[in-house]
DNA sequence: TATAAACATTGATACATATCAATATTATAT
DNA sequence: ATATAATATTGATATGTATCAATGTTTATA
């Protein structure tokens, strides 16, 4: 059961809330109003597909998966750190998600009524503005997403995964993967046995090492070679 | 080669240029002041994948087809319509395309320069809240886009391209498709010998009538049953 | 601590889909 | 009008990837 609290102070906000500088303090105490705390434990789902878009989330502290739920299989589009907003892209269209979110690790997340949020960032263009920026870079994502489910086959796929966490989430060679070889598996958009098989195959190629969850890059050029080639 | 005028007078645009209304007479000089009419026949390219985002698109008349150009593959991820935006889920980033869009019919397509666009919005919350709306909804179409592709087969593919023909684009059970076998291939992400056997295979289950680029549903409820079990 | 449940691994097999090839048809350009 | 290229069609084949099965390993639970 998620535990859920309340804000103290959001003007003096620990986890460097994104943007709240471009609001005035009556803003942020609106916003401070109808905000909720809520710690989610690994597993736990904030966001379920099919829902009501009711919230904008903010990531203060944890690791998130976004995806979406098929009748097959899921798909994990992206990762989600602290410092994240969750949600913002489909927050204005009034409507019902599409995609799940869930914790990976331990996660806080501050929850803001749409309604507030959408009057807030009405009332502050260049919060707003910013938001978009957001919106618009996480778009790139996607359609980067798309093109590599479309044309990479699945070593070029896990590549990219392994890539991802050693370039983009942990800044370096060496970490600890934050899921299961079948999370891994629905990020890469392949069946978790080919999951194994492929790092099974980098490993035994010497392109990495691999115990359990922890992996170590060795050869980082061959692998970025496979991701390109796809 | 692309035909370029000026606009005579937006207030009064023939061509019901969307959230114009919210805005007051002189953003919309401003933007009349900075906007390109310009003229595209089929198979010409609007926007190159790769190329700096420069400008937002209006498309006033025509048909126009946004996809992702991959090596091995194109992707069409979406059609778009005489009164629709084009570019504006990734105006806000200051980046370069990831996809390209160009002339499935004869069109016309307004060019506003992104900074006079994103002045303006940010001088009008309605319209830009309008705006967001717009990229929201699209950014939901994205998501179902993703999960047919990951989901369905090829035949629950190509049922859903059809059905979108008939029930989005044309409303109607017959129609004469806008592109050609391989594009339609492209927009049910698959190869283009595999669109024409499913094609003939629908013809012969009497589900559709085929002639050259006219098709006919005749067996919607199949066609949908088809499209939502994959 | 025992026992079940979830997770991980590897090989064998089945299947969906792409690719190749041959040919017909239509559109485009000279 | 004729040549040439693009498009469309169908069947045969190759290949990537999922699925199935068996087993080992770790984690959670009673």
């Amino acid at each position: 059961m998620p535990k859920i609290s309340r804000p103290r102070s959001c003007t003096r906000c620990p986890y460097q809330y994104k943007y709240l500088n471009l609001l005035g303090n009556e803003n942020i105490s609106s916003i401070q109003n109808n905000c909720m705390i809520i710690h989610f434990k690994r597993g736990e789902n904030i966001i379920k597909q099919g829902t009501d878009v009711t919230h904008a989330f903010y990531l203060a502290q944890g690791l998130v998966s976004l995806f979406i739920e098929g009748e097959k299989r899921n798909l994990i589009l992206k990762i989600k750190k602290a410092g994240d907003y969750i949600g913002l892209q489909t927050l204005f269209g009034d409507l019902k998600y599409r995609y799940s979110v869930s914790a990976l690790e331990d996660s806080m997340v501050c929850m803001i009524k749409s309604g507030i949020f959408l009057e807030t960032s009405k009332k502050n263009p260049d919060f707003l503005f910013e938001i978009m920026r957001g919106i618009s870079l996480s778009y790139n994502y996607m359609y980067k997403k798309i093109k590599d489910i479309n044309c990479k086959q699945l070593r070029g796929r896990m590549a990219d995964v392994l890539l991802y966490f050693s370039e983009e989430l942990y800044h370096s060679k060496s970490f600890e993967v934050p899921m299961t070889r079948k999370e891994m598996a629905q990020f890469a958009s392949m069946s978790m046995e080919n999951a194994v098989r492929i790092l099974s195959e980098y490993k035994k190629e010497g392109i990495i090492t691999v115990e359990g969850r922890k992996i170590t890059i060795l050869e980082e050029e061959i692998l970025k070679r496979i991701s390109e080639l796809g």
